[in-house]
DNA sequence: GCCAGATTGACAAGTACCTGTCAAAGTGGG
DNA sequence: CCCACTTTGACAGGTACTTGTCAATCTGGC
């Protein structure tokens, strides 16, 4: 029988604190994308197609999701009048995902909230605690990926 | 225009980092269960009625989820063996979810293989950055849980 | 004992992801 | 040019969660 060592139940700890802060932030980041008529889904996709109109397959490959995830967001964008797809003449089957006016200003909405939500929280936390977190939580995503 | 300060750009990167080691962290999970027939939702659901049958409401609670998530789980595992309702004298309506004999040693299979990973994982990390890890993402949990 | 209100399981529908499969379109080697 | 390989969007189906609604059951106050 193999049990948790000292370090294990330390570990443990972080794993449910870190499923904690996940879901909380999930949470927050639908309850600012709301008020626009948006969810922390679309206000994503949004936000890369912002930088230039890009196809399907790309926005997937940016975000680290499926096509198909990113094909379900896009289509109900599209329905909602925030996003459309123009014709691509580069590849026929691959047409660009493009923000229309009203898209564009649900995002800056949303941008404008998240902003000033993450300044105020930021606030709260000594910014040497706030590096210290990102780099150990690095060091553990790294260690993950290298199994 | 509100703006990200340099606070709120170190928040943002740690915000990423917490997605990013919740979802490998999610991937590790279902592998360390799959080999037992299971999914991270249905150990975690076992996990809980290991203690004791309990109802499909109590799981919830302790879980933090709803009743419908918890049932869905639940019916899943009934239907493939690895727990089964009983009847509850104290509540007509509410039966008892229990483990299945099948269900008890996917379990301890998993807790087994769950155990050396994080013992292993645990090792390559600093006890004293760990500690200081799990602090910190409590400490933000509960800001965000204030608001 | 009875009735109001809370709790419970079930059902329906929606969001956000996943895998597998397919045909159409693009790409590069001989 | 053509044939193999890759990429792409679409479709089907599955997992894991959510909210809202409903009737049946439990519980406490009078």
């Amino acid at each position: 029988m193999t049990a948790l060592s000292d370090r294990g139940r330390e570990f443990s700890a972080l794993l449910l604190e870190v499923f904690r802060v996940n879901g909380l932030l999930l949470a927050a980041g639908d309850e600012l994308a709301e008020p626009a008529g948006l969810t922390s889904a679309r206000w994503q996709v949004l936000g890369v197609v912002d930088h230039g109109p890009c196809t399907i397959a790309q926005v997937a490959r940016i975000m680290g999701l499926t096509r198909q995830a990113v094909r379900q967001t896009a289509t109900s964008l599209v329905r909602d009048g925030m996003a459309e797809f123009h014709d691509n003449p580069q590849d026929l089957r691959a047409k660009l995902l493009a923000l229309t006016p009203r898209g564009r200003s649900a995002l800056r909405q949303v941008e404008r909230r998240q902003a000033a939500w993450a300044n105020d929280l930021a606030g709260r936390i000594a910014l040497a605690e706030l590096r210290a977190v990102t780099g150990t939580l690095r060091d553990l995503g790294d260690l993950l990926e290298d199994r």
